[in-house]
DNA sequence: TATTCGTGGGA
DNA sequence: TTCCCAAGAAT
């Protein structure tokens, strides 16, 4: 491996680079938005470019200016993010935003960065490279992949990281770092994919010391998966003049900051206890399963029959918006469900 | 270091 | 169907 491995790659890059809503395409003369770049990259954690695009149009056209989303009720954008998934993100998007508006602007330093919510180490290093054009080292999945082939590194994650990131700051050129963190991730994605990577394709197969050896497509080693325990709870359904009543889930725990339905206290810890949140007549109208990264829940949903008493604490929304109450998954599975059995 | 955070698509 | 995975962060 040399530094032209930088350059090969730049090279494939000025002629393969994907066409994204959020990116400058390589050669133009056009200065990155910082806040377009951080609202992509925020977006993108964990989460896959095709899920990202409609959200990414919708927080833009409706926040074109981090000022903007800074002024924002964070309700809103909570809602926004409905369905994307980790809803942390959300709560911290809103946060970080607030604290650039009052500072003035992004910070432009990769130090500076990461000291806003929300931003770790890959993304702090980022946003510095592709917003700002700092020579930052880039480290996200699709890095650990393409450079455990690279370099053939057979330490199994999550210990082989500090050797990956020695040898992704070897090749991460003085100049362009930023394109070179998208070729590297878009490369991951199209080429040196996890699975059955297309070597006969990628413009660095000479310099790779995974391919050399015989199974790059093995690499990297990863630890194997825990089982998904599965959980029961209950979600509740009352209504009073057309109005169903919705709770917004407090904390920072598992959907913290959502709308949803009241449910019975299940978690990832433990099944719910199937007390309803007030005396009557209850109806099961059916049980809808959703896979949590972490473990799945048999959600039995019930419908109270009458008027709903005004005691619950709650927010009474009408039923025939339900799709515009910002309803993470779960919940909207949920209410698909009671609607579908009227 | 290990765990807790969603979701939808592909093999 | 089931499993794996995707531009990770916070604790």
């Amino acid at each position: 491996m040399t530094s032209s491995t930088a350059t090969r790659l730049l090279d494939w890059y000025d002629r393969h680079a994907r066409d994204l809503p959020w990116r400058i395409p390589p050669g133009s003369d056009a200065a990155a938005d910082p806040y377009r770049v951080w609202l992509s990259e925020v977006m993108l954690q964990q989460t896959t470019v095709a899920a990202v695009k409609p959200y990414f149009e919708k927080f833009t056209a409706t926040w074109p200016t981090v000022e903007a989303l800074a002024a924002a009720p964070e309700e809103d954008v909570m809602a926004a993010w409905a369905g994307l998934g980790y809803y942390s993100r959300a709560r911290n998007l809103v946060k970080a935003a607030r604290a650039v508006a009052d500072r003035g602007g992004f910070p432009d330093t990769e130090a500076g960065l990461r000291e806003l919510p929300g931003l770790g180490a890959y993304t702090a290093a980022a946003v510095a490279a592709i917003a700002f054009g700092r020579r930052a080292v880039v480290v996200d999945a699709n890095v650990e992949r393409v450079i455990s082939r690279l370099f053939d590194i057979r330490e199994p994650l999550p210990a082989s990281r500090k050797a990956i990131r020695a040898a992704a700051d070897t090749i991460t050129p003085e100049t362009r770092a930023g394109d070179f963190a998208q070729a590297m991730m878009d490369l991951g994605s199209s080429i040196c994919t996890a699975r059955a990577p297309k070597c006969l394709l990628c413009p660095l197969r000479e310099d790779c010391a995974g391919y050399a050896a015989g199974e790059p497509e093995a690499l990297p080693f990863k630890p194997p998966k825990k089982a998904r325990p599965v959980r029961q709870g209950c979600a509740y359904w009352m209504e009073r003049d057309g109005k169903v009543l919705l709770v917004t889930r407090q904390g920072t725990g598992m959907l913290g900051g959502m709308r949803a339905l009241p449910d019975d206290g299940w978690s990832a810890k433990g099944d719910g206890s199937t007390e309803p949140p007030v005396a009557g007549e209850w109806h099961p109208r059916g049980t809808v399963t959703h896979g949590f990264t972490h473990f799945t829940v048999e959600l039995a949903v019930q419908e109270l029959s009458g008027k709903a008493p005004t005691t619950p604490k709650g927010e009474w929304w009408p039923v025939a918006e339900i799709e515009d109450a910002g309803l993470p998954t779960l919940f909207a599975k949920a209410a698909r469900l009671v609607l579908a059995s009227r």
